[in-house]
DNA sequence: TTGTAGGCGTTATCAT
DNA sequence: ATGATAACGCCTACAA
């Protein structure tokens, strides 16, 4: 048996009728007679044809692709961002090209390409930070983007946020209850993020009346040994609470209180930032920020559908609501 | 200005040459004057010409884009996997297409189609079973298949995999030196991956001349609750040391262990088994099999580079090596 | 309701 | 070394 693509031709020929109304029944047109249809259909089904894709994207101009950066899929926060963004994607009948960065400019540059080139029908942005070069290569595209968790000050992108603002002054305000010293462990400053986090915590401290202390706040931290290694700069300045925006960064502290002979939350408190499952596997579990990971990343995609599909949208710059999940690492 | 795709044949006008000229510039192909190469490169340059990659899709019958399908991105297991894939396939200049499937046959079947539809070049498949009519779709495709960490009984399809039994071997083999009741706690039997370990943990007791009790094997568990919910049981067992397939569910056992006041690994010994990052943050850090994922997904796509550019491949049925890391759940 | 024919933007095969 | 000119497989007016 020969290999040889069956086209819509073949089906066709087959079927007895022209090329162009084995055209209308795959894509559903309503123009054709239930005997008409029901002939290509058992040509279809009698050759497995299987239509092109590519070929009906050159003719189409749309490809049913989307393209979606993010730093890396290792991280369970931008997993379950990109878990989200595919459900609804397959629910829309589009297929996800998915590309690590790294947080890396020049990647992100050559995957922008790259999608472009393969004429996806819209783009997913994921990133700490939004380089100006990055940012205008998105905005020059001629395809619809929509940035996830990630901040344009510009606001001239779509974008889906959550308001790590409210987030981080909830939380602060929570631990200067039972605490004075109140410190917060948080990413870079360079990311939009992190500095409205930043302004969050002083606002906490303003409404309490509590002065602002610099060393109090430990910026650049990401990883389950920094957070290790941060548990004695805490107690040497006093620290008796923490809210920590990462995660593994949490984990590890708590660990190394702990190390150290120090009872959570008797002790010390301490508030996680993304409620990963990390947080509830700890012991004690974390009390923790809920990002409303999955739905950033479904909302993002269902932006981007109305974008793709030139639905109206009045409002383009969302901001999810987040929660406080009340575990054991608090009060 | 007018936003209007500018096309092969723009740049040509521009040069001041042919289209097929246009197209040898931007192939590589040597056959082109070096002073004709700088006008086609300026002119390409001036108008920002980017090529069409569906339409070369088209012509080439390449896409440089492979499928990748997996239960879910959500889990760090496979999230470490899809890693490695992407990072290679990147190497390769090839695009990766995700798609999750939730471990659903209907699913499977319908991304396999979906995949195939847009002429993807090759497909990576994780799946903690295959099938038999997905495996028949897989068999039947013209496109290179690699199964990764996805056992094909009848070594029909190209694979890459861990040595499960080996690794079930030793694990339990290294309990039984302080222990008399080691417990099997591990996913559902109906996986291939599953019944591997299960003989291992076997032949590891008849090496030990320990008979083996089905009551020590805990069969279906996937989560950190099924962990928790465990501990009792085992305890009842008179169990006092467990072998765990499933990262999280050693870490809810292992918590739920200490909440009752157990001490590990002085009362009771854990062996965890695929070292996610979750062994090494929970308290004690969890000694575990080391699972090569990242190499895994590395391999599966080096595989499938080699399958699709014909190279030739001497073994398609790939085994990684595993190891033991020692941290503190064991003496 | 159905068929014909001209793109879509490349690659690739022949000539020249 | 370069240029015409068919494919590639489908969509979509436009005709019939």
């Amino acid at each position: 048996m020969v290999e040889s693509t069956t086209t819509i031709y073949d089906v066709a020929r087959v079927a007895g009728v022209s090329m162009a109304t084995v055209s209308r029944v795959e894509n559903g047109n309503a123009n054709v007679k239930e005997k008409t249809r029901q002939k290509v259909l058992d040509a279809i089904a009698e050759l497995d044809y299987r239509p092109n894709a590519i070929a009906r994207g050159l003719a189409s101009k749309r490809t049913t692709t989307v393209g979606v950066i993010l730093p890396t899929i290792t991280s369970p926060y931008f997993a379950a961002i990109a878990r989200g963004i595919d459900d609804v994607a397959s629910m829309y009948n589009y297929n996800v090209v998915l590309a690590n960065s790294d947080n890396d400019e020049e990647k992100e540059a050559k995957v922008i390409e790259s999608f472009l080139s393969k004429q996806v029908d819209g783009i997913v942005f994921m990133g700490s930070s939004l380089s100006e070069s990055v940012r205008n290569q998105l905005v020059g595209a001629r395809t619809p983007v929509v940035l996830a968790g990630t901040i344009d000050g510009d606001k001239e992108l779509a974008s889906v946020n959550i308001d790590y603002h409210l987030a981080a002054l909830e939380s602060t305000a929570k631990l200067l209850e039972h605490n004075k010293k109140v410190g917060y462990i948080l990413g870079s400053l360079r990311d939009a993020e992190n500095v409205e986090r930043m302004v969050g915590y002083q606002e906490a401290l303003e409404d309490a009346k509590v002065d602002f202390d610099e060393s109090l706040v430990f910026e650049g931290n990401y990883s389950y040994e920094n957070g290790r290694n941060l548990a004695q700069q805490l107690l040497d300045e006093k620290i008796s609470a923490a809210v920590v925006s990462v995660d593994d960064v949490a984990v590890g502290l708590l660990n190394a209180l702990q190390e150290k002979g120090i009872k959570v939350p008797e002790q010390f408190e301490i508030i996680a930032g993304s409620n990963s499952p990390l947080t509830q596997y700890s012991y004690p579990a974390l009390t923790s920020v809920n990002q409303p990971l999955y739905d950033l990343g479904a909302v993002s995609m269902r932006l981007l559908t109305k974008l793709m599909l030139k639905e109206e949208v009045t409002d383009s710059q969302l901001i999810l609501a987040h929660e406080l999940i009340q575990r054991h690492s608090t009060k």
